[in-house]
DNA sequence: CAATTGACTGACCGGTCGGTCAATTGTATT
DNA sequence: AATACAATTGACCGACCGGTCAGTCAATTG
């Protein structure tokens, strides 16, 4: 454990690591003192039970993700560069945090409806974005905002957590990165221009 | 329980439902025992142990899927007709399977190589079809094919196991299942065609 | 200085876990 | 009816679960 952290802190990461990795159920009170060196009574001394343990996990990584998001919408006049842009950087961010897209599918395994308030507001805004990208004939009329965000968020997320699935398919798309995005954002480019 | 079936059949009806909606470890061996209404020792004679059990169930699972998707290739002359009738056929049987999608991302997260050793075959089948299409003109010859069925099978995987937070976007698009569809396929189709 | 507080610990609790085992019951065969 | 075997049960086990409790200690406050 490193000493400059308190062992509040050292419990939290613990438990963003674990949580993350293996799930709430999988995951017991006493791996997460031990991972974090401390017992687990000051576990339940900081965080009350185990669930509001979780919940702390949970609003950590959902602010993660908000924070983070707000980089997507970058100053660009161009909206389809700023859709591709927006693909790319949200590609990084999750590459650099892959915990954040394994917490988010626990999540959805758990019908928790807590992330899709979450980030309803970032939603609104590519939806607006989208809009009036329309309006001005840069993507066809027949496009509907929800199903492209959709699209683009989970073709993303599950190129990291369905790895071990995708890489049995075909090695070659996990060797580079590049390879996968350049030809997912041509694919949904081509598909949105008029 | 149903009296035409064996108590091991019940048990396996029971392990495959709860397993699918809550994962592995957050479902015990006596949570099964009580649906089935049998003991927890019957579960270990017929079983093993609660790992074989959760074998069986993944076992079940693959193979319930694979014998499904043989009707995804249904004989159409057409290529393009035929991926949009994938692309559908593949939407319903999920539909009427959502378990099926929800166990996939439970072995996902489990980083559980066997679902893509599993449908490799199916994959290549798709690629083959793909690369047949490219070589008649049909689609562009940029598209790479794994991507390609990477973005349809999550964009309709993710459709169901991520309701919860796509529907706090916009709940439109879970009133009516062809909503989603159609413009799901419409955005693909476009990006394939030269 | 004494009182108070929060961080932290080790011992302990009742309950549940996955699993074992001997006894009983059910079924098929001779 | 007797026998053999499989299915099934209920009692039990040690390990582990989430959580509580009494106590210690250092820092802060009055």
């Amino acid at each position: 454990m490193n000493p400059s952290i308190t062992k509040k802190e050292a419990i939290l990461d613990a438990a963003l690591t674990l949580f993350a990795e293996h799930g709430f159920a999988h995951v017991s009170v006493a791996m997460i003192a031990e991972q974090s060196d401390v017992t687990k009574s000051l576990i339940f001394h900081h965080f009350g039970n185990k669930e509001q343990l979780w919940d702390e996990v949970k609003q950590h990584y959902f602010n993660q993700y908000a924070q983070t998001q707000e980089i997507l919408f970058e100053q660009e006049k161009n909206p389809l560069t700023l859709i591709e842009k927006s693909m790319r950087n949200y590609f990084n961010f999750i590459k650099q945090n892959p915990l954040v897209a394994r917490f988010f599918s626990y999540a959805h395994l758990d019908n928790d409806a807590g992330c899709g308030d979450l980030d309803r507001p970032l939603f609104q805004q590519g939806e607006f974005l989208i809009k009036s990208a329309q309006e001005q004939g840069l993507i066809r009329p027949g496009i509907n905002p929800s199903v492209l965000i959709m699209t683009f968020i989970n073709g993303i997320n599950q190129y990291f957590v369905a790895r071990c699935r995708f890489e049995q398919w075909d090695a070659a798309i996990y060797r580079d990165d590049d390879t996968f995005m350049n030809h997912f954002i041509a694919l949904l480019m081509k598909g949105i221009k008029p």
